[in-house]
DNA sequence: TTTGATATTAACAAATTATTAAACAGCACA
DNA sequence: TGTGCTGTTTAATAATTTGTTAATATCAAA
């Protein structure tokens, strides 16, 4: 296993019970982070990658069904384990009807013994794929390894930008398939950022120059895909 | 997230209202369609075909709870979610108590960021066909893929402009049904979009100049059929 | 044959994307 | 605290594709 502290991002409106389970999880030896409704967790999300993501069905902005649901469209969360927190007056079928990827639910009041051995019962059976060669995205004559952040093409090194590189990783997470614009910026850029259409444009230019002509196509009205 | 648009109509009396949520929900992604009574919203309603039906509870003519009932009486409106707007001072309870299969409530004045979440995750339950293996429509010697936005006539590749193929994509749906140039417009066109019939005869020659002749028959007088 | 359609074509208009350069922001480092 | 990077975004313009119209030809049914 990663000596590398698991990350757990808890997501819940009421600070005190956020504190309380971040409380046992960091004494548990987690690395915690935390948000306090859907929009905040998903843009952290974004930025640290967490391992597992505790999110509370009920609160204000967005709700935890809503965000789930946005971050399990995006591929880099494909694999980000979800758990939910749910108020005993809520049933668990009802939630779970909304059939949204969650790993597991956590009935609230929290328990905190019952809380650790339900995330460490999760996240263990995780740690084994951890030990698994990294994951690369292998496609055409490319590989995109996403934890190095750097794509080879028949094994010479290319350097993205940031941006760049989560245009490509997206694009090729699902070859063929015709992104939008507008799925384009759900997924790369922050919710409250607002950004001309041409920017996206610019990028996908700059990434064509990186990687050459062969790979990102244009569906004129509708979008770009990846396409070897 | 599936290309294809998901389909909203937008019915209350207020144009303001109806401005204020089409503009929202076109914003992200959907297309809409108005009408500012039930008597418009059921005939208009069994043209597109919409995938969700947002209500306003009070108009003249015929109200929204009655236009709900209507349509819930009709198969072909069996599985349209239907979610009614009500103002604040009519209750949920007294709404509901009508019992006329409604899929939610919003309640007015409109919260843009909330409506879109409660029509997100209404739509979404929906369409978790995002997940699946690309779901391909295979006729007659046809394959068209709305993901890859790509046709593909006994293997080899068609490619064809964004309206041929919205076009082929509506008429090969129902093989067989004939779509009136009415419907078709409906379908494929903003609403606010005017166009000539002639429009469509051109998009339509076009379509058979690229896939062949042998597929869009023409029915005098009443409109188009895909027919292998 | 007349009439009310649709088909066909080419010219034109509109919409979309490509390209370039430059402004801007953030950050590491002197 | 500035200075020079790198990366991101905007803006302006060019290039290209797609969509629409209009005019004419053709067709099929009454």
């Amino acid at each position: 296993m990663s000596t590398a502290k698991q990350k757990i991002l808890v997501v819940d409106d009421e600070p005190d019970i956020v504190e309380l389970i971040a409380y046992n999880l960091k004494r548990e030896g987690y690395q915690v982070h935390t948000a306090s409704n859907g929009q905040e967790a998903v843009s952290t999300a974004k930025k640290i990658m967490p391992d597992l993501i505790i999110l509370d069905v009920m609160m204000p902005k967005m709700d935890g069904i809503e965000a789930c649901r946005i971050m399990r469209a995006m591929p880099e969360f494909k694999s980000t384990f979800m758990v939910f927190l749910t108020a005993r007056s809520e049933e668990y079928s009802e939630i779970a009807g909304f059939n949204v990827g969650a790993d597991d639910y956590i009935a609230k009041p929290i328990k905190p013994r019952a809380l650790l051995s339900r995330i460490n019962a999760i996240l263990r059976r995780n740690a084994h794929s951890e030990e698994l060669p990294n994951e690369k995205l292998e496609i055409a004559d490319l590989v995109i390894d996403r934890e190095a952040f750097l794509v080879f093409k028949d094994g010479e090194k290319i350097v993205l930008a940031k941006k760049e590189f989560e245009l490509l990783y997206l694009l090729a997470s699902k070859p063929g398939k015709v992104y939008t614009r507008e799925v384009i910026l759900k997924n790369i850029w922050e919710d409250s950022v607002v950004v001309t259409n041409r920017t996206i444009d610019v990028h996908i230019r700059k990434l064509r120059e990186k990687i050459g002509e062969n790979y990102v196509s244009t569906v004129k009205g509708v979008g770009y895909k990846f396409e070897a």
